[in-house]
DNA sequence: TCAAATTGCTTAATCGTTTTAGCATATGTG
DNA sequence: CACATATGCTAAAACGATTAAGCAATTTGA
């Protein structure tokens, strides 16, 4: 017995009366393939177990220069989306016999950059990673060097990396369809100041749906900043609801809606008799709220076993490449229906 | 170069001109201790970073006999009170040169148990588990077999096992304190059905207050089941609210207090003037509600901290062992007050 | 019957590090 | 000048596993 109180291979050998590379292949089911001897292997196997033998993983990947280990970055796992994603990734990945790294960049360029380094470092075999506003020329970088990368809840068109996302396009023209048809004009937008596509693609659908809808009336898209949000919310819907006279609102992402619910309260403006809402992302407050929260529903299974399916795909085969678009669902409740 | 165009110590030692060992205790910083020549080891440490060497961490863990990987096994990773203490136990690690390996148990013996097998074959050094009802003897095992363990958020009174957790007693004594200062009298308490102390000692902060502060009014605790929680509470609340005509209520968790403010929407009982409430744990639905919610905060950096910091301290010197109990407070907002 | 094939195992190299022991050469001491 | 000490480096073993190559002993085939 070695240090630590562990078992090794050689231990069990020599309990055997064996070599090492005898036990070795016994204990990876290699038995026939090496011409082992059937009550030798049957010995062996019991001692194992006797002996409580694990194999060292570190001396295995070491040999086999494989680490079974996937890095997860995302902005912030303290966040329920991406607390959510990370369970199941973490979920399916032990099932296919990988273990995950997790870390939050805070939305943070250099964070990203390090951090990237830093799990390269420990070994992972691949990443999925929430990219941040910035981050377009790194995340080509790890494509060129031929590492495997899937982007998840964001991604970067014209380049060749698999992504996971939700299709932002049409999340915003099922929302805005059904205020249209619930008889809303004046349908507002509230989104935040970031060149990443899955926004962009967000407010593409707003506009779209609105444009093609015949609506001349022209709302105007508030960009107000991710991390002092909430002046710059209130600000926002004091202008759309008392300067605009705007009917209803869809928040782009779900701390967004949080806060546009405080500030609408604070302002007494009543939902949905005052003004319509459509929140992102489902949130226990929007259940709890006097007025029950319409809001688009992400498929975060999905989107998350995608990409952790999409991942090992690529480790084992360097030539795999998807990119896809879910579905969202739009969970209609009294936020959003006309007031009759 | 070896495989996966990776650069090992090998290679640098070969540009340079001279032994692995030699490049190992420069860039190490053990070159004064092991007499480097001056000239040789600034060469060393600029070729190295020329040829953008990176440590092969499986093969210097394995060296070295140490894996710096620590286990976190919460019971759900996507519960944001065990996201956000992640976050903070990943920041800290990371910091400590610790990577930190995650799992969720879903309150469950058996996947406790496996986890903490899979994480030890991983070769975590230390774990911060938040232990299920039943695994008083498992936790015990792994003390006994003397292997690093901190325990989260619960504990088990008579082992001695580190642990970093709120002081429950105190919580409830300072919710009911409060409660009874506001004027009310038939205070009752929704609980679970459990044998964790974490729980038990939360009950006997509130029935300890009641009883000193002489109220003979025997208020029920109502045992509903975690996992179908929202029939039952609704019950218990019913009983609570028309059959014992209580004024106040204390929620024992987050989610007892999310689905008991559901049930009390559904059941129309206003807040606070029909029903004073005080929740557990913060949570947006709390700030967002149509009367504030009070409830009671957990100092969540600390604790995690704490957590870290001991186990740490612990893998290092086998004989530390800190149990703390952290303090609450609680944060009034309108949910409590009594009507004036 | 004797070479060839099969069976059942061991030896040794390897993965990328770290570290102890040791070997020259240079310097210091009396 | 001889011997001890200091200096600057290398060789080799070790961590724990995997696997190609090889070696006896036995069985098969013509």
């Amino acid at each position: 017995m070695s240090r630590e109180g562990k078992v090794s291979l050689k231990d069990v050998a020599k309990a055997v009366g064996v070599s090492p590379a005898l036990v070795s292949m016994v204990l990876n089911g290699k038995a026939k393939q090496y011409r082992i001897g059937d009550e030798i292997a049957k010995k062996v196997r019991k001692i194992a177990k006797e002996m409580n033998y694990a194999p060292n993983l570190l001396a295995k990947n070491l040999r086999s220069g494989k680490t079974q280990l996937i890095g997860l970055i995302v902005t912030d796992i303290s966040n329920p989306f991406y607390a959510n994603i990370a369970r199941i990734v973490e979920d399916r990945a032990n099932e296919l016999n990988y273990t995950v790294l997790i870390s939050s960049t805070d939305e943070n360029f250099e964070n990203t950059e390090r951090l990237i380094e830093v799990m390269q470092n420990k070994g992972v075999e691949g990443l999925i990673v929430v990219p941040c506003d910035g981050s377009r020329e790194l995340i080509k970088g790890l494509y060129e060097s031929n590492f495997p990368v899937v982007l998840l809840d964001r991604y970067f068109p014209g380049i060749d990396v698999s992504s996971s996302c939700l299709d932002n396009f049409r999340a915003t023209t099922l929302a805005t369809t059904h205020l249209i048809e619930q008889g809303h004009r004046k349908i507002s937008l509230i989104a935040y100041d970031t060149e990443m596509y899955h926004i962009l693609d967000r407010i593409a659908g707003y506009e779209d749906t609105m444009k093609k809808a015949g609506f001349e009336v022209y709302i105007d898209v508030q960009k107000v900043n991710i991390l002092n949000s909430k002046p710059g919310i209130l600000d926002a819907l004091q202008n759309m609801v008392h300067e605009k006279h705007i009917d209803a609102v869809i928040f782009l992402t779900n701390m967004l809606a949080i806060n546009g619910l405080y500030s609408l309260n604070e302002m007494g403006v009543k939902i949905p008799n005052d003004l319509a809402v459509i929140g992102f992302n489902r949130n226990v407050a929007f259940d709890l709220h006097y007025s029950k929260i319409t809001f688009i529903k992400q498929p975060i299974e999905k989107i998350a076993e995608q990409a952790i399916n999409t991942l090992v795909s690529r480790i084992k085969n360097r030539n795999h490449l998807l990119k896809s678009f879910l579905e969202p669902e739009l969970i209609v409740q009294e936020s959003s229906l006309r007031a009759s």
